[in-house]
DNA sequence: CGGCTTTGACCCGCGC
DNA sequence: GCGCGGGTCAAAGCCG
């Protein structure tokens, strides 16, 4: 135990150097993030794509360099509830190693087990496009949300190559629209558990934490949370880029640490219900995962998307 | 006709 | 510098 803390510290360490040495290149990403959400360039629509080839390259680079450095996670358990999967999130927060990560936008990834239907999470998503992933047969899927003109929040859909039943979806920024306030109240749970999270992270304990899948981006410290939060999630976190990871593909025996039957797994074919009984709410999916990213934000201090400014607003 | 998906091309970052 | 891989664009086509 003792040997494997010391290696990721070793890890963290090294990340960390790397961070830091590479300052201006976050100055590039802070200023590219400033240019992508300063223009409308991304539309509901094609015919609303205004950009010609010459500033193309422009909000490439700004959503490339904003969107996806998002290299290593922390982690977190949740259990669901209907008793036959375990959510584990996995956190990654900027603030918890160097500030400049901050300017990273948070992440989400959510494993659910799937023969067919993508997530049902409530929001509307259009397909902007599709590629084959190096290792995996299967290819990624790339999705905007389209609720809003302009939002700014992408997911990404791709099925496991190990398990083709399980399918990871990816979430990447906030919401810069209003969520449906039925799933208000949870949405402020995982909010204020995340702010918990973020807030209570150091890399002492090992106690809560669990790999979903060793496939995934290693964590390299790990957080217990406070009695009440510790029951259901643990934090591991690594490295300068907020990232939010649910697995709800296990399928233990625990039931659940949430009230009701609102948080369960089985999101992926609409409308959700197992043995008769519902299960989570799409729309509270939603707003639980725009909580987590709005609650790495939050707890950034909002330096990591000064530009969402309604982001707030969701959780 | 509007909205969505498909798909090849393009751009960029990163590793060698 | 070059090649590879990931992410995005946008034209074309499909569908309700």
């Amino acid at each position: 135990m003792k040997e494997r803390l010391n290696d990721l510290e070793t890890r963290l360490s090294r990340i960390e150097d790397k961070v830091m040495s590479s300052t201006s290149v976050m100055g590039k990403t802070n200023e590219r993030q400033f240019m992508d959400s300063g223009q409308p360039s991304y539309q509901t629509t094609n015919q609303s794509y205004n950009n010609n080839n010459n500033n193309r390259s422009h909000v490439d680079a700004a959503a490339a360099s904003a969107e996806h450095p998002f290299k290593n996670n922390d982690g977190i358990v949740l259990h669901d509830a209907r008793g036959n999967s375990v959510t584990t999130v996995t956190f990654s927060s900027s603030n918890m190693v160097a500030p400049e990560a901050t300017m990273r936008k948070p992440r989400v990834s959510v494993r659910t087990r799937s023969n067919s239907h993508p997530i049902n999470d409530g929001c509307q998503w259009r397909k902007y496009g599709q590629k084959k992933a190096k290792g995996n047969p299967c290819p990624r899927s790339y999705y905007r949300c389209t609720m809003v003109k302009a939002c700014p929040v992408r997911k990404q859909v791709q099925r496991c190559a190990d398990d083709q039943t399980v399918v990871i979806t990816t979430y990447e920024g906030n919401h810069n629209h209003p969520l449906p306030t039925t799933a208000l109240s949870m949405a402020s749970m995982t909010s204020a558990a995340a702010s918990n999270l973020l807030s209570d992270s150091t890399p002492s304990t090992m106690a809560n934490y669990e790999i979903p899948n060793p496939n995934f981006i290693p964590p390299t410290t790990t957080t217990t949370l406070t009695p009440s939060l510790s029951s259901m999630a643990t934090i591991s976190a690594s490295v300068p880029f907020p990232t939010v990871m649910l697995d709800l593909t296990h399928s233990p025996a625990n039931q659940s640490r949430f009230s009701g039957s609102q948080m369960s797994s089985d999101l992926v074919e609409p409308p959700p219900r197992v043995a008769g009984r519902p299960v989570m709410d799409p729309i509270v999916f939603a707003n639980t995962l725009a909580a987590f990213t709005s609650a790495v934000n939050n707890c950034d201090g909002n330096s990591s998307d000064k530009n969402d400014k309604s982001s707030s607003s969701n959780s």
